[in-house]
DNA sequence: TTGTTTATTGATAATTAATATCTTTTAGTT
DNA sequence: AACTAAAAGATATTAATTATCAATAAACAA
């Protein structure tokens, strides 16, 4: 796992390249992402604000998300049923796995895929930009209930 | 690619099995569906019935591929900007091709994944149920223009 | 074939997450 | 300290999906 310091400075180095700008709400939204503990949501990430920001509105969270995102710096796990999830910590495509009881999100070791991104390419004629690949399942708490 | 006849019958049986209903709004979903040819969302499916049942409600659009879907029998590809596709021609877990150009979605041949869920498995200690893989990239059509 | 029952349809209202709008505030700079 | 443009906060809007409900029709029995 990156280390969270340096994922925060990565992002802050991005914004200051192109001249955004750094409020306090935005450096608070940044240093959950660059945690990214448990992969958490847009209303997670707006909860665990709340004691050092207790006006902030959602939408700035929603806006400053979106935005790191547009610098390719969160990974946004989008799901159907809107409850999206974000990395920051590890923001380029890898595999999840993820508890459909408890909603736990954790990165498995997995190797092979970019090979299998490859031979994708040679078989379709595609030019592969980005892919996903999500396991769904039950962890062993949630198995032991 | 399994024959859309025998896919049809399929599906016709098990809801014989659970006493639902057969309409003709509902036959006409299951024989898209059957096929689903391109992956064919809500919205399309719909339209394609305008011809024969100009008085369909979306609704019975929704309520019915829902139905297919709780039996099992048709894969829903969900995305989180509700762009939702279908396949019912291949209800199991299977990896897509898709161009983020012109939304085709094609499946390709790829091998090896049951053995990545197991190895999650150990690693993680979840018990897999199901699984998802998507690439996503430009097709050689879109790539020509 | 007719009648009865109950699921299904069609139409529309309700829901809800995400986005847009607009005014106020403030970060960054002169 | 003043200026300017971006961002925040509050709230309205949007749009896909789901829920509701009266009308309809499939399935089945007499």
């Amino acid at each position: 796992m990156p280390d969270p310091k340096e994922r925060f400075d990565s992002i802050i180095k991005k914004l200051r390249e192109k001249d955004h700008k750094l409020t306090p709400q935005r450096l608070a939204v940044i240093k959950i992402l660059a945690r990214s503990e448990g992969h958490p949501s847009i209303v997670k990430i707006y909860e665990q604000l709340q004691d050092d920001f207790p006006t902030m509105s959602l939408a700035t969270v929603y806006r400053n998300v979106i935005l790191i995102k547009s610098l390719g710096e969160v990974l946004e796990l989008g799901f159907a049923d809107a409850s999206n999830r974000y990395d920051g910590n590890k923001p380029y495509p890898h595999p999840h796995v993820i508890c459909i009881r408890c909603d736990k999100i954790i990165d498995p070791d997995l190797v092979g895929l970019t090979d299998m991104a490859k031979e994708v390419a040679d078989e379709t004629g595609f030019e592969i930009l980005t892919h996903r690949l999500d396991f769904f399942g039950i962890c062993s708490n949630c198995m032991a209930e």
